[in-house]
DNA sequence: GCGACAG
DNA sequence: ATCTTGTCGC
């Protein structure tokens, strides 16, 4: 086991209210800092549901960016104990998502998340609450906003507009592609919004998600077929 | 009170 | 997230 969790640190048999009271006392604990280079390896990691919200079944793909391929791969499926309430997410996919993290055998250099991170209500989406867990750098790459608003982009791949939020700047609005919506990025723990760009647009081109997300989208969808 | 609301 | 085929365009 490459990743191993501070038990204190998780508890997840809780309600809405608790945990809200566990996201601002762990908000305090995330750290802003360069990432340590140079970063090759990127865990993508993303959640699907079975039909009958039973299970929560994640992926985690671990895409080498110096050989342009995913080096390994895991699933795991965690049984749904927690609805979807916006600003909630990481306790109902976190579960799944640190047993698939624990199955890797190379230690990434950083866990690139399907989600807000910084960019959340109490600035402590599930990108900062699985990288506070492990202790990785991570970061959040969402598909939609949770929070915040922003001015009109460029067209062109690499354009980027502030994501900002009640007057703090929380993330950066970034077009991974030429011409096709954008994404929205934020910190999640040990990383600063300029190195969490970086990654991203390093990780991807040939499409709007980057590469170790949208494999491990890939990788939750074909798992979930197969059940 | 009303609208918004990651996945 | 999930329910779902073809289709327009680079």
């Amino acid at each position: 086991m490459i990743v191993r969790l501070p038990r204190l640190l998780h508890r997840w048999n809780v309600g809405p209210a608790r945990a809200i009271a566990i996201q601002r006392d762990l908000a305090s604990r995330v750290i802003i800092s360069k990432l340590p280079s140079p970063v090759r390896l990127v865990a993508g990691l993303d959640a699907t549901f079975t039909r009958d919200e039973k299970w929560c079944i994640a992926s985690v793909v671990l895409w080498d960016l110096q050989d342009q391929a995913a080096v390994e791969q895991h699933v795991q499926r965690r049984r749904l104990a927690f609805p979807y309430v916006p600003g909630l997410l990481s306790f109902r996919e976190a579960p799944a998502l640190l047993a698939a993290i624990g199955k890797l055998r190379v230690r990434p250099d950083v866990l690139m998340c399907d989600g807000q991170g910084f960019a959340h209500p109490r600035r402590f989406g599930i990108a900062c609450h699985v990288g506070l867990l492990t202790g990785l750098p991570s970061l959040g790459c969402a598909k939609s906003i949770l929070v915040g608003e922003h001015g009109v982009l460029r067209t062109a791949r690499g354009s980027k507009s502030p994501l900002m939020d009640r007057g703090e700047r929380v993330g950066t609005v970034l077009r991974t592609r030429d011409g096709v919506n954008p994404v929205y990025v934020s910190i999640g723990h040990r990383i600063d919004l300029p190195g969490a760009e970086e990654v991203v647009l390093r990780c991807s081109g040939r499409f709007r998600l980057p590469d170790p997300t949208r494999l491990a989208h890939q990788l939750c969808s074909k798992a979930r077929s197969t059940t």
